[in-house]
This record gives structure tokens, sequence and C-alpha cells, in this order.
DNA sequence: TTAGAAAGTGTAGTGATTGCACTTTCTGAG
DNA sequence: CTCAGAAAGTGCAATCACTACACTTTCTAA
């Protein structure tokens, strides 16, 4: 939905991209045929046909290969705040977004296996939960902006924390929507004064 | 202040600990005079005058070697919930408990090295986060017998990993004694009918 | 057209971590 | 006391992620 880099592809560009986007591809299939720890980088350059070098001057690790989706991430997750509809909380506004997120791993087929994977495999659970939990500043930042407060003041800081870490712990429960709303409730009534 | 093995400490048991010790001293002294990344196992098992091999019988990686009081760190806090003075809640105690361990790391003389180290090593920093939140499972057991309520309860499980974030979240602020006063008065507010 | 940036390659290396086969050192039952 | 075996320690070789380097092959843009 955030389309602004079309000015001058080029040849170049296009392959590289390609060339990323085979690894990726070429990662999640072995990853899910074979298994995280059975599959060395060395098989995953193979099979995208590169050199083991150019895997790494795309990819920053292992893991990376994984999760392409940072900046989208973080992009929805800023919007589901500033662009929410006119009336509603920001607490209302990112616990709906959170409960999208958990439907869509818990409902689509296709990210069922790769939840599954992301979660038996300690390496890419944690790099998972890193990545997330990197958005923290950001969602600080939104919520100072929507809340008129300064984005390093702690109550803002513990509530975008919070508010990320409530996805993991929905999700690990084995009713993850109560939970979830049950997390929220209590994040509302502590937040009263400054999110309603 | 727990001590309940001293059974049969045995000469053999005794060099064993004597070994584990001398690698940790060792680890500890040296990452300190040249960095983390600038020492390797190789450097720390010479050190104590082990084998590498021995070395990692002992730790299972090269960041355990910082940190060998796992145990001791869980059972205090647990032991800050379970023996509160009477009359307090389990959320005073344990602002307290996490207010003495903000004091103890910022003005002991010996842990501002060592906090310095573990927090301008990400793989440290990283670590230790890990390794403390780990606890959450204990914490929200202790919790939940405290106050009558199932451990797996989603509400207990969130006030568990918000308390143990709690100490990050303030100490990464520029004043953490208020910080963690007010991120408690939050905590308090939302979960007043539970712990008041 | 051509200089140079950018993509890609192969080799060789480092550093953590593991497996294996082995020696040494204690401990506990007989 | 003694001896079998558990446990501690050793050395070596290997794996695996990742990096540095020096090089070739594109493309792009002035």
């Amino acid at each position: 939905m955030t389309a602004v880099d079309e000015p001058a592809p080029g040849r170049r560009e296009r392959k590289k991209a390609r060339t990323r986007q085979a690894l990726a591809d070429a990662a999640l299939r072995l990853f899910l045929e074979r298994g995280y720890d059975q599959v060395g980088v060395k098989d995953v350059a193979e099979a995208a046909d590169v050199s083991v070098t150019t895997l790494f001057k795309h990819f920053s690790g292992k893991e990376a290969l994984v999760f392409d989706q940072d900046a989208e991430q973080r992009a929805a997750l800023i919007a589901a705040v500033r662009e929410r509809r006119p009336g509603t909380t920001v607490l209302d506004a990112l616990q709906a977004h959170l409960r999208g997120l958990l439907v869509c791993a818990h409902e689509t087929p296709g990210f069922r296996d790769f939840r599954e994977l992301v979660e038996n495999t300690p390496a890419l659970a944690e790099y998972a939960h890193r990545m997330w939990l990197r958005h923290e500043t950001a969602l600080a930042e939104a919520l100072a902006v929507e809340l008129g407060t300064p984005a390093d003041a702690p109550s803002v800081r513990a509530l975008a924390h919070y508010v990320l870490a409530a996805r993991q712990l929905a999700g690990g429960c084995a009713d993850p929507g109560p939970a979830l709303d049950e997390i929220f409730t209590r994040l509302r009534k502590g937040w009263a004064d400054l999110a309603g």
C-alpha cells in the first residue's frame, strides 16, 4: 500500500531483487522441508544458485532469510495508530491490529507452517521476538504524537513495550482472543489518564 | 543465604567447583580488560588452565561464563514475593526488590564495570535479558499462589512479564527511580482487583 | 564511450561449538 | 583395601555461521 519506489527500477535493481527473492524463497522452502537446523547457508545459496558470499551481501544472517517483512510490519503498526477511525482510542486501534495479526497467523493456511517453524526453532523464535520488540521506539513515538506527550516519557515507552509484548503473551495462551481482551482491559485501566 | 548443599562435598566436587570458578573469574577479568569480542574462549580456557573442551563441559556457551547467578537471582525474586512483610502487596514487594536491583547496579562500584560491559556488548545484553525473562513462569507461579489464581491465567502471566520488563524499562530511562514508580503505579491500577 | 559503482565469485580464514576416543582421578560397594 | 566404574579432564578433528580479500562481470550515467 505504500509504493514510493518506482522511479528508475533499472535492470540492475530488478536482478538484485530477483536474487534476493530467490534466496528468501529457497530458504523458506528448505527450512520447512528439512528444519532450520538441518539446512546450512550453503544449501540455501546453492538452491538459489548464488555463492554464499552473495547470500550474506543480501541478508545480515541466516535468521534474516526468513524475516523480510520488518519494514512493512512496522509501517502497519504505526498506521494502525495514526490512521485509526476518528473517535477510536489508540489502545482500541492497537488491540484490533494485534487481533488481526493473531487471526492471520492462526487461520491463514500458508502462515500456519511458517508460524510453526518459527515457534519450534529457538533461534528463529528469538529473532522474531527481538525484531518485533525493535518497533518499541517507533511505536512510542507514534503514541507520543497522538497523546501529546514526550516520546521518552517512561509511561509512554512502557505502554509501547507492553502493547507489543501483549502479542506474544496472548499468542502463548490456550485461547488468544480473550487473553488479548483481558490484557488490554487492564492496560486501559492503568493508562486511563493518557489513553482511554 | 540459601545454603542447603553441604552433605557430602567430596574432594571431587570441590575441584569441580574450583575449576568452574576459575573459568568464571578468568572470563570476567579478561572481558573487562580487553572487551568481550576481543577475547576468545581459548584465551579464557588458557587463563583458567583448562582445555576448551572442559570449558564447554562447565558452561553452555561463551555468554554463560559471565552469568553464573541465574538460580540466586530467581530465588531472590520469588523470595521477595513469598516472604514479604505481612500487609505488603505483592506489587509493593516487587517494586522494592527491583529498586534494590537498580540501586545495586548503579551505585555498587564493583557492579558498575560489570553493568557497562553487559550493556555495551549486544550479545551479553541480549543474553541477560533472555535470562531474566526466563523467570517469568516462576514468577507467575509465585504470584498465582499469593493471589489465589491459576498460574496460567493470562492476567497473571502478563503481570509477571510486565513486572520483569519494568526493570529494563526503568533502567533505560534517564532517571530510573521515578520511572519505576510511575510504571508500578500504572500496573497497580490495571491489576487493582488482583493485587492492590 | 568509458569510468566507476554495484553485483557477484572463490578462497581462505576465524571463532564458537560439538563429537569422539582417550587418560586421569576420585568414590563407594564389597 | 581394592577395584569397577562414574565423572573430570584432554586433544583432535570437524562443522557451521560469518568475514576479509582480491578478483571478474555487469550495468549505469555523465
